[in-house]
DNA sequence: TGAAGTTTAA
């Protein structure tokens, strides 16, 4: 089925090389552990008995060791990036010092316990690694780890250790976000804290890094820390003016504080003058909530303040209305924004557009795109990728990649979520060679078009569509291509590959996805943890069913929210 | 994710 997997990046290398991993079309995966070489074994099917007694002594391995041993494996031929004849897929010498670091992650992987263990483990590899150390590099590293804070943390405060060097605003930036991302906010306070004080120069805190620090906390539903930190703001180093009271308000309005913001808008409002973004904020913040009338209400107040509500007040109702699917308000209010003199805009279409199009209101919203024609409004990439995804939910598949085509002839460059809105249908309709297509095109465009670089998101359906149909080949492929493209699977990806292959059966895999998850310090959905519990249930797989126990209620102790308020953190340390 | 929109997991 998946005949030219293996020319998709250009390189079959990305198969370990000799590995034991073979597909198993409807047979269980088993895996068992060597101390250097975990190696995935074919357990024969139909011998359910004795598959279930070797299902008590099953080991948990750490999965990505078998990437790491790819890892390795390309490592050990490092001449042969020279060599013409390979087809590898680096074409940047200075990928190699990342290589390097990843590598002796990789073959740790889930054994470091602490930052410390990350720190004392590059200790002692230093000396044969012989690299140089570069903001690009450090980056590179932490973007790679984004979703694995021991590692990330550990490999940042090692490089912070190394003589001459000193880490740019932008790597603590990263940094704090990992680990607000996290929520280990006792940490990511350590850390916003040096940034104050580091070695005696002028704060590095800037509004980016509050803003990371804010939506953090709001985003664990800590509003009042997050608030607290606003207060605070000054003793940081960042001005309290109108766009750092913006970047609050929208912080808790996008992590469904909206009452919260509107109280800190009136608690400020003398204090500190709102904008026109002020406003929109709070409208949409409303809007987001299905709270109308407090978004009319807010808008009549930013008249009263002197601001005309504009294009963007009136889409961000425009959207709580197609969320309703009250299309005769939304057709009213597209009236009334003329008649106010200020005209929709390719956003507002766009919304219109989908909305009706998820409405099953496939003419009507082709409609729109008239319209907007006929108003001299220019489309843009956003607008193409929604009508890419309404064609597709109307069976019209060709119509949508036709769409990819004329983008390109009109000089509307694609981007990732192009490329991952067809890739997603074309897995909808188990068109998998398509798919991986599509994977390829984007790896040739991305020279050209900067923005098509795969994310996470563009591998779910590709890895749901593996798990689906057990090609095992695939999947492994996929993860490597992941890892060699510096995606760090999160959580939900981890939920996804668990889901999966519990429903078609193959608990093991399944446990083995979910310690990675845990060693990885990821919380585990509840809903995913207990479909798996089940799923061992069935299986009569008691022992691991009582591992699995074991780590969540680790993942539970390690992934617990730490001290998130400034003023208490400040205070304990003075 | 820094004033609004577009892909995904049940």
């Amino acid at each position: 089925m998946f005949k030219n997997q293996g020319s998709i990046v250009g390189s079959s290398l990305l198969y370990r090389s000799g590995s034991k991993l073979k597909p198993t079309p409807n047979g269980y995966c088993h895996i068992t552990e060597t101390p250097d070489l975990p190696v995935w074994v074919n357990s024969p099917k139909n011998t359910k008995p004795k598959a279930q007694e070797e299902e008590e002594d099953f080991v948990l391995p750490s999965r990505l060791d078998s990437l790491g041993g790819d890892w390795r494996s390309r490592t050990r031929r490092r001449s042969s990036f020279y060599d013409n004849s390979s087809k590898l897929v680096f074409q940047h010498p200075k990928i190699d010092d990342a290589d390097m670091i990843a590598e002796v992650f990789a073959k740790k992987r889930g054994t470091f316990t602490s930052p410390e263990d990350v720190a004392r483990c590059l200790d002692d590899e230093y000396s044969s690694m012989n690299m140089n150390i570069n903001k690009d590099l450090v980056d590179k590293i932490l973007n790679k780890t984004n979703n694995d804070w021991i590692s990330a943390f550990g490999f940042f405060n090692w490089v912070d250790s190394q003589t001459n060097y000193t880490h740019s605003s932008d790597s603590y930036n990263i940094m704090v976000d990992i680990l607000g991302k996290a929520k280990r906010f006792d940490f990511m306070w350590v850390l916003v804290k040096e940034m104050v004080q580091v070695r005696g120069e002028g704060s590095l805190v800037s509004l980016t890094t509050m803003a990371k620090v804010t939506r953090r906390l709001a985003g664990a539903g800590r509003w009042v820390d997050a608030i607290e930190s606003f207060r605070m703001i000054e003793e940081f180093g960042v001005k309290k003016d109108t766009s750092s009271m913006n970047m609050l308000l929208d912080a808790l309005c996008k992590e469904n504080g909206v009452r919260r913001a509107w109280g800190v808008f009136m608690e400020y409002r003398d204090e500190i003058t709102p904008d026109a973004a002020s406003f929109n904020i709070l409208i949409h913040g409303w809007c987001n909530a299905g709270q109308l009338e407090e978004a009319r209400s807010t808008m009549d107040e930013m008249q009263r303040f002197g601001f005309n509500p504009c294009v963007i007040s009136y889409t961000s109702l425009i959207e709580a209305y197609c969320k309703l699917k009250d299309f005769r308000e939304v057709d009213f209010i597209l009236d009334e924004m003329q008649t106010r003199g200020c005209p929709p805009n390719v956003v507002t279409y766009t919304i219109v557009m989908h909305a009706l199009g998820k409405a099953k209101e496939t003419q009507e919203a082709f409609l729109v795109y008239d319209q907007m024609k006929k108003n001299n409004c220019v489309p843009d990439t956003g607008f193409f990728n929604s009508l890419i995804y309404i064609l597709g939910r109307a069976g019209r598949i060709q119509n949508a990649h036709d769409v990819l085509v004329e983008m390109k002839h009109t000089g509307i460059s694609p981007d990732a979520t192009t490329y991952g809105t067809l890739i997603s249908l074309a897995c909808d309709h188990s068109q998998d060679e398509t798919a991986l297509k599509l994977l390829k095109e984007m790896e040739e465009e991305e020279s050209s078009f900067p923005c098509c670089k795969p994310d996470l998101k563009t591998f779910t359906p590709l890895l749901k569509i593996a798990c689906k149909k057990n090609a095992v080949r695939l999947l492994n492929y996929l993860l490597n291509y992941m890892f060699k493209k510096d995606l760090s699977l999160d959580m939900g990806t981890y939920c996804l590959l668990v889901d999966e292959h519990c429903k078609n059966g193959r608990v093991e895999q399944a446990c083995v996805f979910f310690e990675e998850m845990v060693l990885k310090r990821q919380l585990p959905k509840n809903q995913t943890y207990s479909r798996l519990i089940l799923s061992l249930e069935r299986k009569k797989m008691k022992k691991t069913k009582g591992r699995i126990q074991q780590l969540m209620a680790m993942a539970h102790k390690t992934t617990r929210c730490q001290i998130s308020s400034p003023k208490i953190f400040l205070s304990m340390n003075e």
